[in-house]
DNA sequence: GATGATTTGTACGTATGTATA
DNA sequence: ATATACATACGTACAAATCAT
């Protein structure tokens, strides 16, 4: 009567694949090679490509005619998927505010705290962590299942993007403070201003995004 | 240079499958059998198999245990589809307050208008079809194809509820109405106004729908 | 633009695991 | 509970399409 079963190869590989795209190892446009991959893996094709045609569906990799390779996003396309997320996060947290257990505000606060430290020795990757902790204890906070789903994926395809707009100059502090401002609204039971300054937070995120992107890219 | 393809086999039948779903030919629960749906289609079981797998990636179809069946919605997720939703269209119509054209406005109020005369007659299968160009022209009127797209694939994953829902008793009548409301605020440009009556609007149908489902559905 | 080299799309066979008698 | 039947997961072979030269 259980819907868990031992993962299989196709599961494996695709969440390897997950993995290599959010965590940058394969680089947005990186043709995804059936034969190479399944060599790589130690597998045949046919697990390689159930991989492909999922993570395809989900949107983290996209076909280029009969190829596959890993969704490139355009400036565009990126400031468009931080608006999107950005609205996500704010109806996630306007709900949570309703919504959060005692243990889960706890939590969301002692995640919050921790960060402090981590602000002023700037250490980037640590940060995101508990950042990701962070907003994804918000999702849960909305008690809906379906949401909070929708919100992992939109925010599973913008992993890269979120780590380089961290390390922006003083990104960190500016992030940090930001999500204070949401707690103070939290627990001031204002699901409204939550969502607003939440909003706030991630369009602040993605302009600070757009600004790197802005710095370091300069080709066509 | 061009992205379109002939589409393969795999294309084709997942296309099919979509469609059987939503359009309720196969019902929630239906075991999906390879070799069946290969026979059926007059293709191989492979090309099958990938179009199950993104379909499964889509949320259309789900895993149990090793077979695969037409995604099962309890009444507790469809109600969070229907709140996720209610958030997502909300939210588009805010933003399409804002950025709405001119032909955009008027083509919105072109597809409210042709309802009227719908309500009258009761034409549910009619009514359906604009109210779905409504809600899509509200999507493309934020004018951000990230939004669009994943409006429209949840959209399509409760297209067979919704339509069930409108078949409930003065149900279009009320839908019209509420729909005015949303025009009404559109136009006098406030966008906080339009999230709320859109938000209201949908969760009216997710109730409606609630009703129907106990009214007509006796099984455990 | 034609041709050869890869690579993908599809078919099919086999082994393993699941459901049912 | 055991065995049998059957569906799926994976591998392999070949055809068709794409890419590079």
């Amino acid at each position: 009567m259980n819907g868990e079963r031992r993962p299989t190869l196709s599961d494996q590989v695709r969440s390897a694949l997950a993995d290599a795209v959010s965590s940058g190892k394969l680089r947005a446009g990186t043709v995804l090679e059936e034969q190479q991959i399944a060599d790589q893996y130690g597998v045949s094709r046919t697990p390689v490509r159930d991989a492909i045609r999922q993570l395809q569906a989900s949107g983290l990799v996209e076909a280029i005619g009969r190829r596959m390779v890993v969704a490139r996003l355009t400036p565009t396309r990126i400031m468009e998927m931080f608006e999107a997320m950005a609205e996500i996060e704010a109806v996630c947290v306007r709900l949570a505010t309703y919504r959060l257990t005692v243990l889960e505000r706890s939590e969301l606060i002692r995640l919050h705290e921790q960060t402090e430290a981590l602000v002023e020795i700037d250490d980037v990757n640590r940060y995101d962590e508990l950042n990701t902790a962070f907003h994804e204890a918000l999702y849960y906070g909305t008690h809906n299942s379906f949401l909070i789903e929708q919100a992992l994926s939109v925010r599973a395809r913008l992993a890269a993007m979120r780590r380089m707009q961290l390390r922006k100059k003083g990104r960190l502090a500016l992030s940090r403070g930001e999500h204070q401002d949401v707690i103070r609204a939290i627990n001031e039971g204002d699901g409204e201003a939550a969502a607003r300054r939440m909003r706030a937070h991630m369009l602040n995120a993605a302009s600070a995004l757009a600004s790197s992107l802005r710095d370091q890219e300069g080709d066509a």
